[in-house]
DNA sequence: CGGGCAATGTTCGTTGACGAACATACAAAT
DNA sequence: ATTTGTATGTTCGTCAACGAACATTGCCCG
């Protein structure tokens, strides 16, 4: 039996759960269920009906539009500062889009009833919901931008800093086949870009893993859309305080 | 003084507004403000304290994002169906985007304060709001991957047939140079567009004045992102009913 | 330790959109 | 009716990204 830290596994590296006042987490915790995502993983498809809420803790999920000739782009990711399944209490309960698990890792799911339930009390948890799903609307119309005006280049460094803020370790585990497809990019323009930064000593890579080195050397070379996303969201959620010491509820 | 059709400054002209209960729109008609909207007018920037929530009757408001470099993208348009200022109730005020009247008409308006009064009782305003915004969501990942992936022609035939839905008659008072500052493309690029849509008599045009001719071209030329866009649109919203036959409230 | 295969590298022609520069023509105002 | 400004038309060369085809290389697994 493998030792885990236990700190790994706490709901509270969620900033959404920790997050919430005690009085919420308490009623919510015994609900939440810890849960591994691999690479590649499907948490939803267009039409499929959703029944979980997934916080992530050390996974990354991308939210993922397939069109019909097949192209993709991706719209927003979620990281441990959000959660997946708006479309739960937003209404509908389903999108058009599908998440798919783009850094393998740890998250904690919510039965959509249990989510319903705090979310109809229309207190902290409807307040930190609803001001996560506006930040996530800020990525989202910065992408619509992005796509239409910058570079393959300027965009793969916007996603490399914004992945590089959800794994401080800076050790990608990631091909440049699957950067292409969550850029909607070929993969030729991955390979040729990233040719690039590396003979600028701004990343290095090998097989399936990319290191950054320089982060100011992607800050440089990467359109705005990074920064207005960072300001806009620290804006946004940097109001609520985060609670850093919750407890672990021992089994 | 002109002789106006009352029909056409009811508040229940707007879809949102007449799908409130009762109860609901007779509390906040005392507070909905009837506003003329000019082309051009800009309800707000980015950075902006939006003071009130708009529902357009027969304007046309475009969320708009304008970049560093001057270039721009429309993210989304609000017409009659829906309401700008979601940032009111999802939390933070306001947004990196700006909100600018596309097409000229009216609107009800209502103070920031009465909005969240009305919000904040957790009712039938609330569960409306949200499903208009997660149907507002779906729009704005459309154009992200649409912006992506499809040309400027079919992207001009998908947002004459967004407009179109909004003004019945077919007939659009609009430049090229506008559509273009919309699309976030060039001048000369609408120009080339129009002109094959024109030579198959798709549409016709004359300085500032679009017409429709064959709906059926439009779409037939237009991307998949109408049809999806309309489809998810209809499927949020119309387990709404539509109160269609509220009384005005006299003066 | 030596396949075998997936990931990365490289090249080529093609294309859709861009940016600039300029010509034309319509509609509103004098 | 003529003017005038703005909207539209047209043509360049340029370029970033595409699609396809193929070469190379590192890594895992037998």
């Amino acid at each position: 039996m493998a030792i885990v830290d236990p700190s790994l596994h706490s709901p509270n590296r969620n900033h959404l759960l920790a997050a919430l006042p005690k009085a919420e987490f308490d009623r919510l915790a015994p609900n939440l269920e810890l849960v591994e995502l691999k690479l590649g993983q499907v948490l939803y498809e267009p039409g499929g009906q959703l029944q979980h809420a997934y916080f992530p803790t050390s996974s990354i999920v991308s939210l993922h539009y397939v069109i019909e000739s097949g192209d993709s782009a991706e719209i927003a990711g979620v990281g441990n500062e959000g959660v997946v399944g708006i479309s739960l209490f937003m209404g509908g309960d389903t999108t058009p889009s599908s998440a798919v698990v783009q850094t393998a890792g740890f998250a904690y799911r919510l039965e959509r009833r249990r989510l319903m339930e705090e979310f109809d009390r229309a207190g902290p948890m409807l307040r930190l919901l609803l001001r996560y799903t506006q930040a996530l609307i800020t990525q989202m119309t910065q992408t619509a931008v992005c796509n239409r005006h910058h570079s393959v280049e300027q965009q793969l460094c916007r996603w490399l800093l914004v992945t590089l803020d959800r794994v401080p370790s800076g050790q990608l585990t990631m091909t440049q086949e699957l950067v292409a497809s969550m850029l909607g990019v070929r993969r030729e323009g991955i390979t040729e870009a990233a040719g690039r930064l590396r003979v600028d000593g701004v990343i290095d890579y090998r097989r399936g893993h990319i290191t950054v080195l320089k982060r100011e050397g992607l800050e440089k070379l990467s359109c705005e859309c990074y920064a207005v996303v960072k300001t806009e969201f620290d804006r946004l959620m940097s109001d609520i305080p985060r609670v850093e010491t919750l407890k672990v509820v021992a089994g």
